[in-house]
DNA sequence: AGGATGACCAGGACGC
DNA sequence: TGCGTCCTGGTCATCC
């Protein structure tokens, strides 16, 4: 399920495969994939331009291209974007759009649940668009602190597990990272925002930039779908302490793992280390 | 208005 | 084997 550190991974993998590199020809297989609605307008701005970036923001991959136009890429849980050098294999059932660049290579969205959305926008207005202006800070960024998170976490009244996933409290964190980074802290994911106390805060702090750190360094956790630009597997699915382990035994004082629905979603956690 | 809940997307896993 | 059911998670609509 691509996090930060999974899309973070895909855009360093497919940045220097991709920047300067000019889009020959577009195909999109399922028309719903591609905002504005109108495959052919789509077509119309992206064939020909040439790709200046690739940038990330939340979970969101943000292709810069030279006509002011960025195309906005979510994942969403299956998707996968990949770079195929040379002559590749012909596309399978689940690949929903080709881009081909100029000279050899395409870059391919593969998805096989097709929840994945691929939006066109104007650069001058990206910022302002819904799904980007909505977004919290970037937890590894360098306006992030633990006084930002301070406040941040007292002007709000929620479950902290639920906060972590809420993409306008902070970007990027989904269920996998938000349960390790609980654990890590040994905070509770049913514990009010409001009420932690200024040492778990600090560890809540340290616990969010170590674990994104880190699985960024693994690149990233592959443990259904995911894969890096290059159509590689990351490793962080072999350093997880609690999501997945439900039954198996705490790796840091032996007792047994448990879950708990938290508004639709599974959270894993230690009853003993997590207060 | 903020918080909580449920629906939705589609396919894979699993049980009978 | 085939069918039904449940689970997955990010996002959005809806209700309180």
């Amino acid at each position: 399920m691509p996090e930060l550190p999974e899309v973070e991974t895909v855009r360093r993998t497919l940045e220097p495969k991709i920047t300067g590199r000019r889009i020959s020809s577009v195909q999109v297989m399922l028309p719903k994939l591609v905002r504005p609605l109108d495959v052919n307008a789509f077509q119309d701005t992206v064939e020909g331009s040439i790709i200046e970036g690739l940038s990330r923001r939340g979970k969101y991959l943000l292709v810069d291209l030279d006509k002011d136009f960025t195309i906005v890429i979510n994942l969403r849980m299956t998707g996968q974007l990949t770079f195929c050098p040379g002559n590749p294999e012909p596309v399978d059932a689940h690949t929903h759009m080709v881009m081909d660049l100029e000279g050899e290579g395409q870059l391919r969205f593969r998805d096989p649940r097709k929840f994945g959305t691929v939006h066109l926008v104007p650069t001058s207005e990206l910022e302002s668009t819904s799904e980007i202006a909505a977004l919290g800070p970037e937890p590894l960024g360098l306006g992030f602190s633990e006084q930002k998170l301070w406040k941040l976490l007292l002007s709000r009244k929620k479950k902290i597990k639920q906060l972590l996933l809420d993409q306008t409290f902070v970007a990027g964190i989904g269920n996998i990272y938000a349960d390790e980074i609980l654990f890590r802290a040994g905070i509770s994911p049913v514990r009010v925002s409001n009420t932690l106390s200024p040492e778990e805060v600090h560890d809540l702090y340290l616990a969010m930039v170590g674990v994104l750190s880190e699985a960024i360094i693994q690149r990233g956790t592959s443990i259904r779908d995911y894969v890096d630009g290059e159509g590689k597997a990351g490793t962080y699915q072999n350093m997880l302490q609690v999501y997945g382990r439900k039954g198996q035994d705490c790796l840091q004082c032996g007792c047994m793992l448990e879950t708990q629905k938290l508004g639709g979603r599974t959270a894993h956690y230690c009853p003993k280390c997590q207060k």
